[in-house]
RNA sequence: GCCUGAGUGGCGAAAUUGGUAGACGCACAGGACUUAAAAUCCUGCGGGAGUCAAAUCCCGUGCCGGUUCAAGUCCGGCCUUAGGCACCA
């Protein structure tokens, strides 16, 4: 049995010392960028999903580099947020403090794993020199006016007490903390993110994404073409304007809905007589939880107005409207046209509150339900007899000849609620003067720095805890050096992950992100691995913040990744998600311990389909222990001749062919057992030569790294492994001098036999005719016809 | 409800353009070595029929149907399941 502690402890020393994975900018190379998501340094440590993931990153890593490319692959650690904050509460400990503590642990862990990183390259975002360049970055965005302050709705946790973003408050529950998020008027700085909808887009058209992560970004997206349509109103000399992708249907318009939001309630309060009694409505709205607001199985409520009414522009009718919790403000205008004969919702409506019901399209049983589907006009004066889409168009032309609508494209995507309102976090360096307003903190006094503190709990007024830091928060305004404050709100934890890989690349520049020279030569990420779960936010955010900078000049490229891949989590033994709480977590440490990081590797590779989730299993592992020892086993077996055994040939070279391509498609589970079955092989043999073992070494090398090496330097080989070139295999020698013939009658196998591969097709019909058990099938029946598909297989249909 | 993906032995899983279903591994059973155990090595291992043992035959990739000489793979219709989106006008 193989000593795999010291080996692993020999190797891993070696490459610390040696600095083996120590890369620079080589213009003589190609570049592979193969990225990470970088962890979040929690207090548990990593846990075995977690070096799954590094070490299919690092499999990938060490085979790029033995085909020649430069590789970088580097590690970081993304430590501002909540988590970092809670655990730094509950441990009575500053963050900052909790923060080191846990990278180390992170960091020792993922050397006990032997990974091929670059650790010169290290930073977390935590660090000022990083932050500095996120602050930079953001005054950045504040000076082309993609920065601003607005009082807006926000998604509200009452437990964490701050805001949130769309993106972390999907479903209308908190990222964090699984809460209900309520609504509420916060003044915050948002990034003008849906300016880029249709650029964010079109990017994905220049990656290579998996498509349900394209998918999953272009219905967050929520790209729909309409027209706006504005509807005069009777009592007051105004318009209500509306969003709709059907504005063919307008002649079958017989209310109007408005969000409890919307500003006209406010506006035309002297107007409405029953405002009291919508005033009620709208604090209701505001106390349901958005999950209460959006379900749609519930019934409908509303008020109608009373004393403001609109007209339809096309047919100058008057409609009423109504206030409804159903029109969201934060979509389109508002406000909608309702066309309860053809909208689910509408209709619904419609027929709770007695609305008037009028089909303009042909179909469907307007009694019972809306009708949804296409067909022919009706009651559309100019619109009767055509169908959808020429209606649309027809419309279209119309409203914008008499000007009162035009074509319009609507997102969902809003704008990215950038503040926190949290202590661990970058501040925000904007500076509010009394008499200048908003001013950005100077270049040259960055960075704004975190200040040490005692408490750094959430308080209860919503405000940030740096609020209550008076010596931090009164500065003089840089503009006019009078009495101002800072910004107390910090920036959410998406910030500092929105431009870490460019970091990567020249992480010790002071005066810049990176130099322009790396960003040039390591360019985009080739192949970047993370979660399902960052699909529609990271990923958004990240390619949203990189086309910013490639459009101010700062990066040569618009799309950051060109390749995304997710993979699945590692289960606990029954099948459960690991968690703390159930018992089930295994520590990778334990794992090293007692059976080597090398069969931990191997076995977190061979266990399934990378992109699958997969149950733990131990039994497993050990196996994967075995197959290592036999490899160890095998160096006994090894004779003097350095070239390959002529009867191995063909194996070998399939078996290269086979990995070579496996790790490509990142099959790293049949790589492995493509490994073991070469194995199989060589252990049939009295003998193996020195180039038959060298092979299977470097093959199993980014799997295996430090038993490999070992066994390299015992063979005396001319080097390390991983300093050999990555070997190649010839199409010609794949090519073995017999197959197995597989004989069917009426496409049932009846016999099969091992012939020489360059038996004819005739040659193979006659041979399948000859098998004793062919015989019995075909004799006394008529030969219909006989297919032959070379070097596999003769089919012979009978009747 | 809509959009993706998946369903194969006791288990994790393999299977080029349709061409030997279950590679590889785990578990299990039998044997060798050992005073014994562990480790290691050898053999077997989808279900059923058949046989002293074989040969051989039948059934079998979620379900129903179709195309084809031939279907895990292609087509139509379902079921189950995981993920994403969801009062988005």
């Amino acid at each position: 049995m193989y000593k795999f502690n010291e080996i692993e402890k020999k190797w891993q020393k070696r490459w610390e010392e040696r600095q083996t994975f120590k890369i620079g900018i080589d213009q003589t190379k190609e570049k592979f960028y193969m990225l990470v998501e970088f962890p979040y340094p929690s207090g548990v440590g990593l846990h075995v999903g977690h070096a799954r993931v590094y070490t299919a990153s690092d499999v990938q890593a060490r085979f790029r580099k033995a085909r020649g490319y430069n590789v970088l692959f580097p590690m970081g650690w993304d430590a501002f947020g909540s988590p970092a904050e809670q655990y730094a509460i509950k441990n009575h400990i500053h963050p900052k403090e909790a923060v080191q503590e846990n990278i180390q642990v992170f960091k020792g862990q993922m050397k006990s794993l032997g990974l091929a990183i670059d650790w010169s390259r290290e930073f977390s975002t935590t660090d000022p020199e990083y932050y500095k360049l996120t602050q930079w970055q953001f005054l950045k965005f504040y000076e082309k006016g993609l920065a601003y302050k607005a009082e807006k709705e926000i998604n509200w946790c009452p437990n964490c007490k701050t805001g949130l973003s769309n993106e972390d408050a999907q479903g209308g529950v908190c990222e964090r903390c699984g809460e209900a998020t309520e609504k509420k008027l916060k003044n915050q700085w948002v990034l003008r993110m849906s300016d880029y909808a249709d650029k964010l887009l079109d990017g994905l058209k220049d990656t290579k994404f998996l498509d349900k992560v394209k998918t999953a970004q272009v219905n967050w997206i929520g790209k729909s073409v309409g027209a706006t349509v504005e509807f005069p109103l009777k009592e007051v000399e105004d318009k209500l304007e509306v969003f709709t992708t059907r504005c063919d249907t307008l002649y079958g318009v017989t209310f109007m809905v408005i969000s409890p939001e919307h500003p006209y309630l406010e506006k035309y309060k002297e107007q409405i007589q029953n405002i009291e009694e919508i005033e009620k409505y709208k604090e209701m709205a505001r106390h349901k939880s958005e999950i209460e607001r959006t379900d749609n199985t519930k019934e409908k409520t509303g008020i109608a107005i009373e004393g403001l009414k609109a007209i339809n522009p096309i047919t100058k009718k008057e409609i009423p409207i109504w206030v409804s919790d159903y029109v969201l403000m934060h979509y389109g205008t508002g406000a909608i046209m309702a066309v309860p004969a053809h909208d689910e919702r509408d209709y619904a409506f419609a027929k709770k509150f007695n609305i008037p019901i009028l089909p303009v399209i042909e179909g469907g049983n307007i009694e019972n339900e809306a009708y949804i589907g296409d067909g022919v006009h009706i009651h559309s004066d100019i619109l009767d007899g055509l169908e959808k889409e020429e209606a649309i168009q027809k419309m279209l032309a119309y409203l914008e000849e008499n000007k009162i609508g035009k074509k319009t494209v609507n997102y969902k995507l809003q704008d990215w609620i950038f503040s926190r309102q949290r202590f661990w976090g970058e501040p925000i360096p904007m500076i509010s003067c009394p008499k200048c307003g908003w001013v950005p903190v100077k270049e040259k006094d960055l960075p704004v720095v975190l200040p040490d503190v005692s408490a750094y709990e959430p308080t209860e007024t919503g405000e940030s805890p740096l609020a209550n830091i008076e010596e931090w928060v009164n500065v003089k305004c840089p503009c006019c050096g009078m009495d101002a404050k800072r910004e107390t709100d910090t920036m959410p934890n998406w910030a500092g992950s929105s431009w870490y890989w460019l970091r990567y690349m020249d992480p010790h520049n002071e005066s810049a992100i990176a130099s322009q020279e790396a960003l040039r030569y390591f360019g985009q990420v080739d192949l970047y691995d993370g979660g399902m779960e960052h699909a529609t936010r990271h990923l958004l955010y990240a390619r949203f913040w990189n086309i910013f900078l490639h459009e101010q000049g700062l990066v040569p490229y618009s799309e950051p990744f060109l390749k995304r891949i997710s993979h699945g989590m590692i289960l606990g033994p029954n099948g459960d998600k690991m968690s703390k709480s159930k018992g089930n977590v295994v520590n990778p440490n334990d794992m090293v311990r007692e059976y080597g990081a090398d069969a931990l590797r191997t076995y977190e590779m061979f266990i399934g389909d990378y992109a699958k989730d997969a149950a733990w299993n131990e039994s497993g592992l050990k196996g994967c222990f075995k197959f290592l020892n036999r490899v160890w086993n095998l160096q006994e077996k090894v004779n003097e001749e350095n070239k390959t055994t002529p009867s191995l040939e063909s194996c070998i070279h399939k078996t290269i062919k086979k990995v070579t391509e496996d790790i490509e498609n990142l099959d790293y589970n049949t790589a492995v057992s493509a490994l073991m079955i070469l194995l199989n092989e060589y252990e049939k043999q009295e003998s193996i030569s020195r180039e038959d073992y060298k092979i299977l070494l470097q093959l199993l090398n980014p799997f295996a790294p430090h038993m490999t090496e070992e066994l390299a330097e015992i063979l005396k080989y001319d080097s390390e492994i991983s300093a050999m070139a990555w070997p190649s295999y010839d199409e010609e020698k794949l090519v073995e001098d017999t197959f197995t013939m597989v004989v069917q009658v009426n496409g049932r196998v009846r016999g099969k036999i091992e012939i020489d591969t360059n038996t004819t097709e005739e040659e193979m019909k006659e041979k399948a005719k000859q098998i004793e058990n062919v015989k019995v099938f075909i004799e006394g029946k008529t030969i219909i016809k006989e297919i032959v598909i070379s070097k596999k297989l003769v089919n012979i249909v009978v009747q």
